[in-house]
DNA sequence: TAGGTTTGCGGACGGACGTTCGATATGCCG
DNA sequence: CGGCATATCGAACGTCCGTCCGCAAACCTA
């Protein structure tokens, strides 16, 4: 019974990873099940034995992916209550974690809008938990409300996710090292030191300078 | 001759910008001719009069875009040297005109994948020229190596370009507050003052705590 | 070995998609 | 007024896609 059980979710699990694959090299909407079919070796109409829809595909590896992040995250944040500790292991969590599973965080970073309906809600469940803890922690740590917490919190989780957007294995610096400069640049800042620059960095701003991309004096907005 | 040319011009961007809001809205793939002939009025053969493939469509759209971008970015620099000013402008640029053209801009973050070959290539040069810019003027700012610039600008650029995934321009905070918000973050960092604390935070690192998410001891990366 | 459940497959169906073609209207120039 | 370039359309073509159905191995159990 237990190796039933497992032989099917191996294989389920084997599926799963194929395919989040494809759907990060391609995209969701690009790849076919018959390309999941030919790289899995499965025959087209088989693979519908281990799910029901080609969204519940989708859902299964992005449900799959966030869930054992966040657990993982639950896991290293117990404890500990320090809040600068709790920056750091959460940051260090989520670029690990992106790092070693490439193509599933692309997955769950890309395909964010391709889930509809309770597909996408419970996954947004998910995330809404993840980005209330960082909202939380970064709150204790600048209580202040000179920086808005909204745009704290996702400039820290933009800084991360977009990692998928430019970073190769075989040619970027080593995870350690990612996490260690991120984690500098977010907490003290990139040029924390002169503290004099900034104020004359102010003057003269741009101001309406970015009106529609497509008349130069749009009335955009 | 003027006014042809001019009318022409005038139909096409009005398409451009139509097609912009359904790609933003549905995705380049999932959208359909069919939904931007019904959006913008034109029958499904009459659009081809203006372009001559879908991707052709997506191109216009993502160069118009970034050629703006990146020609107003230009000449806000100009004759601009100290380089936390240069940053600054850089950042408000990007930033005000992310918001002023969400969907462009949208299209432009989200869809950089779905163009191939030589489309692909000639988004990419703009790309990079922006990219290149701005690693020069943050080495300027931080000469020593002891953050990789390639981390930094695409932490930079991540922090922005996320913008899309969560900005709201009816819940948000207004976009100047968002330019000072990054900025500060970016340059001063989020919680610069705690001098002591950081060193604390790096102890007893998740270390081997990301493996596969697939099994518990997996041999993924 | 008989019977039932699990696992797998080939082939088809209906629909949506990008693109093309030939025809028509419109407006300008001679 | 005749003719050419511009602008627009309806209808169709070929292809690919997600999904479903019916049938056959394979395997466990009794």
């Amino acid at each position: 019974m237990t190796d039933e059980r497992s032989a099917y979710d191996e294989k389920l699990e084997s599926i799963l990873r194929t395919a989040a694959q494809i759907f990060a090299e391609k995209g969701y909407h690009q790849a076919s099940i018959r390309d999941i079919a030919r790289a899995t070796g499965v025959s087209l109409s088989g693979l519908y034995y281990y799910f029901n829809s080609k969204e519940e595909l989708l859902f299964l590896i992005q449900d799959h992916a966030f869930g054992t992040l966040l657990s993982n995250l639950e896991r290293l944040l117990d404890g500990v209550a320090e809040p600068h500790r709790r920056l750091r292991l959460l940051m260090e969590n989520h670029l690990r974690y992106f790092i070693a599973n490439t193509a599933e965080m692309k997955v769950l970073s890309h395909e964010a809008e391709a889930l509809t309906g309770d597909f996408r809600r419970r996954v947004n469940g998910k995330k809404r938990r993840l980005t209330e803890t960082a909202m939380q922690i970064l709150q204790e740590i600048r209580p202040a409300g000179d920086v808005d917490p909204r745009v704290a919190t996702f400039a820290m989780f933009g800084m991360m996710n977009w990692l998928y957007n430019w970073h190769r294995a075989d040619r970027d610096v080593p995870v350690e090292r990612i996490v260690d400069d991120m984690y500098r640049i977010f907490v003290e800042g990139f040029a924390p030191d002169n503290a004099a620059v900034p104020a004359l960095a102010r003057e003269a701003s741009p101001g309406d300078a970015a009106p529609s991309i497509w008349r130069s004096g749009g009335a955009d907005e």
